[in-house]
DNA sequence: CATCATTTAGCACGATCGGTCGTTTTTTCA
DNA sequence: TGAAAAAACGACCGATCGTGCTAAATGATG
């Protein structure tokens, strides 16, 4: 036995493609049809793979999860801690607020908006994933000068002013199409990082 | 000649029902069915008011346009000028991220997520809504002691780093449902207007 | 009260949605 | 190569969607 090998291709392809539709018009907005239509299979044969909507839209959120550890955790824990890693950290994941390649925008930040007020699995993914990686920013900025003097939670008021500032950026450049919305967005990096150098 | 009556009033009701509906659901998640419900009105008597879905989100728009001019411009322009004007306005606002009584969250938040990549009458509405917003403040900002010093668009970075933290409060509040949001926030535009009490 | 515009309801339409089922095609392993 | 399993298909279901069309109810005015 242990047959099985072309259905994980597809499935791969169909949860490649769901995440470019899904980051357009939200994890809600995703649709069977369209779906199956732009892969050219039939929706029973994509519905197949996934034995419900919802499937797929978990699949298509850990997929993101996913993809954004590598493109973007995993290089900068690389580097040497403190403000570089940081920095590197910031920056990638402006990139990644842009879109990779092809896909416009940042499915975690239009998801957030679809189910604050939409319990159920969803959520709790998405809500846990978004916990950890503000954990893992926090671990990075308890590396920074001032975070050993100050009080105990001020990583979490620079990850907090940090979020802030990736939300800021993601609207300015996708809403308003504002050209220099990633120089306002770095100056603002800047001066919390700069804050987090001088002692408490 | 000039009957009417009524009609205005259960206008009125429709768009206000309504819009408690969007700010859950988005105003694409918009149903005239259950909004008919629950309002005790037939679908086709409530749609008789609006000759098209369209037509309804963008009355709701509108008004929660009109009340976030009343609820936080209005009465903060009656402040005198500087940091006093602008520390009500943005504590008026954060509080309107929270929603005003009985209406949980912020419709432009929300809409900003949903219509991004749609474009159409609803999506400009918004932009133009939301640019109009950002002149406000940045008027606020030029009597900062910092702005007639500063480059030019010194107010534009502030009303950027202004706009992050009000969004940055509303994940916390909302998605994690994060008891110390507002303390965050606050400090997190303290930081900001200190910063422009100092000069360049 | 009578009239007539306004407002609401009833009904049905075409489209789309997620989802089911039985069948056929394709792939895999012996 | 042949048989079994996996994958893809096509037709279909019930529900819901926005949207018309027409008739009945309602309310203001002379």
């Amino acid at each position: 036995m242990m047959r099985m090998r072309k259905g994980a291709a597809t499935r791969e392809a169909i949860v490649d493609r769901a995440l470019d539709q899904a980051v357009a018009l939200g994890l809600e907005g995703l649709s069977l049809g369209p779906l199956a239509e732009s892969l050219e299979l039939s929706k029973s044969g994509l519905f197949a793979h996934f034995k419900s909507k919802e499937a797929l839209q978990l699949a298509v959120l850990n997929e993101a999860v996913e993809r954004f550890r590598v493109r973007i955790i995993e290089p900068s824990l690389a580097l040497p801690r403190g403000r570089v890693r940081m920095e590197a950290m910031v920056s990638r994941w402006l990139d990644w607020m842009e879109g990779e390649p092809d896909m416009r925008g940042c499915l975690f930040v239009v998801s957030c908006q679809e189910y604050d007020e939409r319990p159920g699995a969803i959520r709790d993914r998405l809500v846990a994933s978004q916990k950890e990686w503000h954990e893992t920013l926090a671990r990075v900025a308890a590396d920074l000068p001032k975070a050993g003097k100050a009080p105990a939670d001020y990583c979490r008021q620079v990850v907090f002013e940090l979020v802030g500032v990736s939300l800021a950026y993601q609207q300015h450049a996708k809403l308003f199409r504002a050209p220099n919305a990633r120089a306002r967005a770095e100056e603002a990096v800047s001066r919390i990082l700069d804050d987090a150098e001088q002692a408490a």
